[in-house]
DNA sequence: AAGATAAGGTGTAATTGTTACACTAAGTAA
DNA sequence: TTACTTAGTGTAACAATTACACCTTATCTT
């Protein structure tokens, strides 16, 4: 058994989405690889999943070592095991995504030397990438859009108080197209799902929109929607 | 390099979920193991995937070498990577799953003797499985049954030629609900999915149903369905 | 051949959700 | 005070969903 396995070793690895918004861009974390192959090269964190750890939380360690961010939640959506996917040999990886919030940029700061930086580059922007991940980040960044399409995910990407504008804008961002204002705050008051507050916004030269709070507690009524046939 | 590689070799492997109708009841494809661990006890067919396939090609194999099913398309759906959901070693699997037409029953033989046998089972009535195999089909099952609520998918168990009471049947096993005759038939056909045939049920002793074919060509329009705020 | 049985097949009205569309209100800046 | 910029709001037309019940057609039984 023990002889049977070893014939059968591979590498496992994990690489991540992380996507965040800054000044209303949509963007994801880089890092620049400082080790061959592709040293130099852009591409998604990722590395080695160890022996004894299970792979969300291997996600959550590559990524606190690559760029120093911790305990960020995320979720798997795919895992690639295309034979020639990496030259130095057979590796299957397992991508995360997870959308993330930008109080005031944090920090980004590799831990390990195995990256010789970190840092957030707008998704419409994005450059050829090692490896395959610029497949991977394709395929991530549909999996994000059809997801919004179905539930309203996008909070986690917004400051804790948020304008109704500024969360029309990041799903015209993310769905890429534009959308009917009115109609918009209609079906998003209508979810139920805000809170709004008795403040405003601060420190812009027009009028002040009213804040909103995401309601974690009201949102779990939505997880479900499905076709339905009548007699529910 | 090589040496750093080494120290994180894991085992890989693939599970199988394959769904079946037979007679309006839903199964589900298993084997006997017939190798420790977990010998004689009933599992999702399942191995070790080699190092010089591609997981998607792997996982036909691996099938095929179980059941004797061949060509079968699967879909991935999760990667499990527990620590210790495997008791011989480190071992991360990726699940796959598939929807198959039981043409009269096919014939189920494995071509190894990993399993002792391959069989159809009642999703109602499934037995506890070996490693975590019943969490896998947990997750899987909820998968299909998302799944179908949103893209008409069920036609791939039905034969070539069915009615729609079989498939409201079909419908109503998944989603495990009742489902209203009149809506169903309105809405399923309002997709435009369907070919109505010249031909009726045969063999039955009441009035014979008009047969349907899936039109596979109509359905492609149907792989998008968004949340939409007007301005499409 | 008459009647019983069993599933097939059909329509409508009420309700809800979606879409398209344009002006006034409020605050800031000059 | 005026100009500017974004906030904020309602309605009518249309489409989709839901709830709901009876007649039709074929087979089987006697």
């Amino acid at each position: 058994m023990e002889k049977l396995l070893q014939n059968f070793d591979s590498i496992f690895s994990i690489d991540c989405i992380i996507f965040g918004l800054n000044e209303g861009e949509l963007k994801i974390l880089l890092i620049e690889r400082n080790e061959e192959p592709y040293k130099s090269w852009y591409a998604l964190p990722g590395n080695i999943v160890k022996q004894n750890e299970s792979i969300d939380h291997a996600a959550q360690r590559i990524l606190y070592e690559l760029t120093g961010l911790k305990g960020i939640y995320m979720e798997q959506f795919h895992t690639f095991g295309e034979v020639n996917r990496h030259p130095s040999g057979r590796v299957i990886t397992v991508a995360y995504n997870a959308m993330i919030r930008l109080d005031g940029e944090k920090e980004l700061k590799p831990i390990t030397n195995y990256a010789s930086k970190a840092f957030w580059m707008p998704v419409k922007d994005m450059p050829a990438l090692a490896f395959d991940h610029t497949e991977i980040f394709n395929k991530g960044f549909d999996k994000i859009r059809s997801k919004i399409s179905f539930e309203p995910i996008a909070f986690e990407l917004l400051p804790e108080k948020f304008t109704l504008t500024q969360l029309q804008n990041l799903y015209e961002v993310i769905l890429n197209k534009e959308l009917d204002k009115r109609n918009f705050r209609k079906k998003m008051l209508s979810y139920d799902i805000l809170k709004e507050l008795d403040e405003k916004q601060e420190g812009v030269s027009y009028r002040a929109a009213k804040l909103y709070k995401f309601d974690r507690r009201k949102y779990a009524k939505f997880f479900q929607k499905e076709l339905s046939f009548g007699k529910d």
